[in-house]
DNA sequence: TGTTAATTGCGTAAATTTTACGCAATTATT
DNA sequence: AATAATTGCGTAAAATTTACGCAATTAACA
């Protein structure tokens, strides 16, 4: 007990919701939790906040040492303050999602288990982090009807029917195969690629990526994808 | 100095950026700081959070403490970290906008004096606040393409012609008058009422009112206005 | 009181975008 | 070799957006 104040301060701590791209469905990464409160349940990679790190600062720390992630998008959604949200005292979690090329991370590093979940299959979790989940999937749709995020979960150069398959399973509903890609297309999002894809169990097809220099207009004006 | 923790911990508050529509403009409410630090600069309501008040509580007791406002719309929108943002200590500061129908508050209460200002007639600010404000004014943006949000900032009953400067206000852009309408009430978010309006110097016009039960599927599905 | 300007209601034609598909070519599977 | 899945390239119809016209009413002012 060496930290004294004045007044009651509460604790502050960062949660990251992972969300990850399997190529057909979106998956959330959780941890296994190896000390209580809620030892052994899963949760999001999170921890508290130092005096001397922004709230950017801390997810991103927490994200490399919990799930050994580095560089990824990362984007604060909402701040969770419920009064007795964690059993040990008063915690307040700035939480954030991360966008992750699902293969960069299989299993998490050091002790503690790391497994990827499909979002209906989402077991139940620690402290309140169910609500946080869906918070956090209503902040993912809401944002990509502005920005063009699911960039950041596709690799470098992808196809089509990839990025189809993303919108899909963020937003979960399902786009005509020639309207997605006539949209797409004529947005100027996408440079195409002379190169094509060689996928297994697949005719090969063009091969995209994202024009950087659309981006930052697109993140201004917004775009909206027909549904 | 009598609450004593393991750990450091930060002060943590809420502030709150009020937005008013005086029927031509966007304006925002500040009150004059009457302590140090920042004494006598403009800043938003808010202040540190209770240890038995969730953040949304705490936003609305500031509201109502310092700016006289009850039952005004609120949304979270970001959380502010910046390690040095407060010269006293740590403070990380949980962000609010409010929407209110401007006649409501004119002059604040109390010992703080409250002024309304013109977005771009805003004086240098109170500790990071501008940052706030500029975030302030992106999210009210970004959300006014998904929720009909701009309908807290109207009266009850109000004229088509209204609605379209409300929204020029908070978006900045022009519409057609004509196209405007149509759009609008093809939407099936409001309701034509019989009456119509005398407002000074202008022709009398029909009122319409927000469909309550329309509101909540626009919630969800979103819409988006010409733009 | 007469004239001008502003405001409102009600249109409509053209341009653009969205939507719903067709069809042939290529590749994987059996 | 046959079948199914995948991809590329269209196109016509429907729906929406955009850019205005015009008459009627009211306010403002000479």
């Amino acid at each position: 007990m060496r930290y004294s104040y004045q007044y009651p301060h509460p604790a502050v701590t960062t949660d990251c919701v992972i969300f990850g791209f399997d190529g057909n469905r979106l998956n959330v990464l959780l941890i296994e939790r190896g000390i209580e409160p809620y030892k052994g349940q899963w949760a999001f990679p999170g921890g508290f906040i130092r005096m001397d790190e922004t709230a950017d600062e801390c997810a991103r720390r927490e994200l490399r040492e919990e799930a050994g992630l580095d560089d990824a998008y990362m984007r604060q959604f909402y701040t969770f303050s419920a009064v007795d949200r964690d059993p040990r005292e008063r915690v307040i979690t700035i939480a954030y999602y991360a966008l992750v090329q699902q293969r960069q991370v299989t299993g998490g590093d050091d002790a503690a288990r790391a497994q990827w979940f499909a979002l209906d299959q989402v077991p139940r979790l620690a402290f309140d982090h169910d609500v946080i989940l869906r918070h956090a999937i209503d902040a993912l749709r809401r944002q990509i009807h502005f920005e063009p995020i699911g960039f950041e979960l596709l690799p470098q150069q992808f196809t089509m029917t990839q990025l189809q398959r993303l919108y899909e399973a963020v937003l979960a509903v399902k786009f005509d195969r020639r309207n997605f890609s006539n949209k797409m297309r004529h947005l100027g999002l996408l440079d195409e690629l002379d190169e094509k894809s060689i996928l297994p169990n697949k005719k090969e097809a063009f091969l995209y990526s994202f024009n950087r220099e659309n981006y930052a207009e697109f993140k201004e004006r917004g775009f909206r994808l027909e549904f």
